[in-house]
DNA sequence: TCGGGACGCTAACGATCGTTCGGAAGGCGG
DNA sequence: CCGCCTTCCGAACGATCGTTAGCGTCCCGA
């Protein structure tokens, strides 16, 4: 892909996580590139096409993120490895994250579903390690999954809004680990 | 406050949340009640009137929500009576909560700076809540109390793009509670 | 040296945006 | 019955929306 049209993407990700999707105007987006909105149409052919790539690379980066988790393993360490693989891309690709966690929704007709097919699968792959957590032993057996699962996702979820860059999301990812594993108690009850 | 301006701000807060503030047109909301949009004037003076309206209306209804828990009394039990107030919240309001949430960011000059002066007090109260139970010794004393209120507002933010009306939020919260408070891996470690 | 593709310009399109205005119903208290 | 208040209408405002069209300009490979 051509240089400008690459610039236009990173604008369009920038602009759209600033001031929301309806909220960009194409001039808007002219201004970015120092040309008259007219001429963004040499590289799109629709506003909406942006909207798509972005959410689509967001898509791409965290799934690829995911991949870098072992298959195999103890069930722990790998929840720890998926949280810090979440929480680097939300910290390196901040703009991206955020559409694709909150301006996704603007997209209209069969890319709205192959976007939701795409963010459902990615719920699974993190569903699926608390469940094998658990039937594994590794977690107690009288785990929720469903709630665990979704208490890890809202942290990782709720993150774009206000992680920002240069924070250690390493060390981040695993205090959080931490607090899900054990509990903020400390010792054992009941 | 008369019914027909009661209808617009119900209106606006539904709509708000289905299509986004910029989503959503003044002639969107003058469908809504039947009517042309020029009428809208009888009763706002600005779309962004409205969005500010439920802004503050949500706001509100946290606070108050809030309200409702002791100020004495075993901190993990007021822990799980904040979490259930505020799912609370948000199943019986959603398009509320979900304008407080999400929409907020649209709010302009001074009324923006004093939705986030509410919105930083409302976490600054769920943050006293972990900070007490670690001072007092109810939750481990070398508790990240930083990150577990991160935790548990990240739960609690992230519950508007899930949470649907009729869900017991109680139990619900009560889960996500227990999970909090003793982990995922059931027994003691370190 | 020529041809073509990449890129941007100016100008304009119809549609829709939020908002304003003057006037007209209808109900209700005096 | 009068006069006010609330509510809405119909029409229009200027601004901005996303998009299209035709036409230059530049560079690069043939």
């Amino acid at each position: 892909m051509s240089t400008r049209r690459t610039e236009l993407t990173r604008a369009a990700a920038r602009l759209f996580a600033e001031k929301g999707y309806h909220g960009t105007s194409t001039a808007d987006l002219a201004d970015a590139l120092g040309v008259q909105k007219g001429s963004l149409y040499s590289h799109i052919e629709s506003k909406a096409d942006l909207l798509w790539e972005v959410a689509s690379e967001g898509s791409a980066a965290f799934h690829a993120a995911l991949d870098s988790v072992p298959d195999e393993g103890p069930v722990v360490e790998r929840i720890r490895l998926a949280l810090r693989a979440h929480l680097r891309v939300v910290a390196e690709q901040l703009d991206v994250a955020t559409v694709f966690t909150r301006e996704w929704r603007y997209l209209e007709g069969e890319r709205r579903e192959r976007f939701l097919d795409e963010r459902r699968r990615y719920e699974e792959r993190f569903r699926a390690l608390f469940r094998e957590g658990r039937e594994h032993g590794e977690l107690r057996t009288d785990l929720d999954d469903a709630t665990a699962t979704l208490l890890a996702l809202s942290a990782a979820n709720w993150a774009y809004t206000w992680l920002r860059a240069g924070v250690d999301t390493d060390a981040l990812a695993d205090r959080f680990t931490a607090l899900l594993l054990d509990g903020m108690r400390g010792y054992a009850s009941r």
